[in-house]
DNA sequence: GTGAAAGCGCTAACAC
DNA sequence: GTGTTAGCGCTTTCAC
């Protein structure tokens, strides 16, 4: 910045204002200061001003999602980028892999380089971490999951009601030997998932007692063979509920290998990217991650701007999408 | 940490020592700092430091893909995170979506974030601009599709081979009209790919004067229309090579929704999710963004670490992967 | 083993 | 309209 001030022949504060389109300058001191900075390849330091700038932005957010390979969390993420875009924030992504030491690395490692503000799925016990950096003024909002030990803005999917309304679909479709194959009970939205499916059970009046409830799965491989494990049990169930896309996919493959993808029901939770185009097509519970990405993002914008409403928990709500393989009947008990 | 020296009753530099990790300081001294650290929720500020640090090194990568919610894009950023994350980096990432202006505003976004490397995709007819900055020591990955106007590391998948193995491919299956659905012309793998098709058809002495070649294809939607308008013709062909994720996609669909799926011949670039479960299964060209993304890191931390070598073009196979689409034979001539 | 002073690139406050 | 000075939070240099 000296440099470009020399050779406009400038003091550094008027490149300060020219950079940062401030008023009072003349206009031909602002072409002067430009043909330096374009003849230098000026570009300013944005973490050097922001230390002295009063606000203090930074112009950048934290966002921490499961897996930035998996699709829900890619949609997410690109529809808080469209938002941060729009005002000149960059977006830090990083990978959580249900890893608790992995969620507090980053979101210290956001903190050292003050953002100024935060979308995080967690999984540790407790975001009471986060209560001081809160109190500093730093919008955090949770995206997926609530948090636990603090209170702040939410953006989730109705879980235990989209849970339910699989249910609810299968039994309608005549099934009452319905499994559970889901994630560790230790992540909030496979316990909200769990809890809707044995709710909606309850309700139906079907006891639940003796019906497989295979929780400790996150990815294909471990519900492949949790899938498998089932029907070699002498009571396989006629219709399966899965509480995760992964788990769905590997759901999928296991009945294929068994041939039993034409006889026994699927719904899952999450869509399955192309679910429309096998055969049968996936009955899902779809989130619409775009949209909580979209609301999350408008949330840290909207505390940014100054908004001091109490904590704010939306609900996202699901949608049933018929496929196919879901309205497969109960195959006849031999 | 100011307040964290005078809590702990020592000068800023004593805490700044212990902060970093350096020596010279007693084990009590530690001790008391960590504490009034602790008590005072202290994260030490990254980017002040880095203002008079010798490296200046942010410890920031920035990274540019075709969209974050892309399967491709999310195995590279995977990939490049998993890298960065082994030695404390954050990664900003954007999305491209092929607009020659979101490329520069993002690198200008991330220049003026003082990122230490960037691992760019880019589609504007020269990286020139880049120069200067290339100059300054930050080192510039390409991922994906080469530079223009500017010579520097490279990491991207053999396009016109990968083309020409699905075209051979399709030829040894008997089929003489075969169609290409791309992108557009201007995107520099999508030229070479539709040169890697049309140079195997010459080789293995096809005309080409008559066949389909159409490009400007971007997504579902286009793919789609395009594969529909082919078949109104009069001459449709018997097998299609769609030269992208995408494209493949809108090409599935419309093959379904006019009942040719099992008659015409298809070979993906790029592979499509679940594309082993549908039916048939879609054969595929296979990049392989995990390890682009992985070579890429490599590449910008063996710069950061003063490798000086000539820029180096990495180029990382294709995989033909067999599943069905791509083995069928040409519909007997009507 | 520790601290004081200077300065990184910038903006705030105020002078002219 | 424009420049000067101080200082943001930290690290460097150098003294003790």
């Amino acid at each position: 910045m000296r440099h470009v001030a020399a050779l406009a022949g400038v003091g550094v504060k008027t490149v300060s204002r020219v950079i940062n389109g401030e008023p009072n300058v003349s206009a031909a001191t602002i072409e002067k200061v430009n043909a330096a900075a374009r003849k230098l390849d000026y570009q300013p330091d944005l973490h050097a001003g922001n230390l002295r700038r009063a606000d203090g932005r930074t112009r950048t957010l934290g966002l921490l999602v499961g897996s930035v390979d998996n699709p829900f969390a890619g949609a997410v993420h690109r529809a808080v980028e469209d938002a941060a875009a729009d005002r000149g924030v960059a977006v830090f992504a990083s990978s959580l892999d249900d890893d608790p030491a992995r969620e507090q690395e980053a979101v210290a490692a956001f903190l050292r380089r003050r953002v100024d503000g935060l979308i995080l799925t967690t999984v540790s016990e407790s975001q009471a971490y986060l209560a001081p950096e809160l109190r500093r003024g730093t919008p955090v909002v949770f995206v997926d999951r609530e948090p636990a030990g603090l209170t702040s803005d939410s953006v989730v999917s109705d879980n235990a009601d989209g849970a339910a309304l699989a249910t609810r679909h299968l039994l309608e479709h005549g099934h009452r030997r319905l499994a559970y194959l889901g994630d560790r009970a230790g992540i909030q939205t496979a316990r909200e998932r769990r809890r809707g499916f044995l709710e909606e059970l309850g309700r139906a009046g079907v006891a639940t007692r003796d019906l497989p409830v295979v929780e400790g799965l996150h990815d294909e491989a471990t519900a492949r063979e949790a899938t498998l494990a089932l029907f070699a049990g002498d009571q396989p169930p006629t219709a399966i509920f899965s509480s995760q896309n992964l788990v769905t996919i590997g759901v999928i493959r296991a009945l294929r290998e068994l041939g039993r993808h034409h006889d026994t029901a699927l719904v899952g939770f999450d869509d399955v990217p192309l679910g429309d185009l096998l055969d049968p097509g996936i009955t899902v519970v779809a989130q619409h991650p775009q949209e909580i990405g979209r609301l999350a993002a408008e949330r840290v914008f909207a505390r940014l701007d100054g908004d001091e409403a109490p904590a704010l928990r939306t609900v996202v709500p699901t949608t049933l999408i018929v496929r196919g393989s879901g309205e497969l009947p109960p195959k006849a008990e031999r």
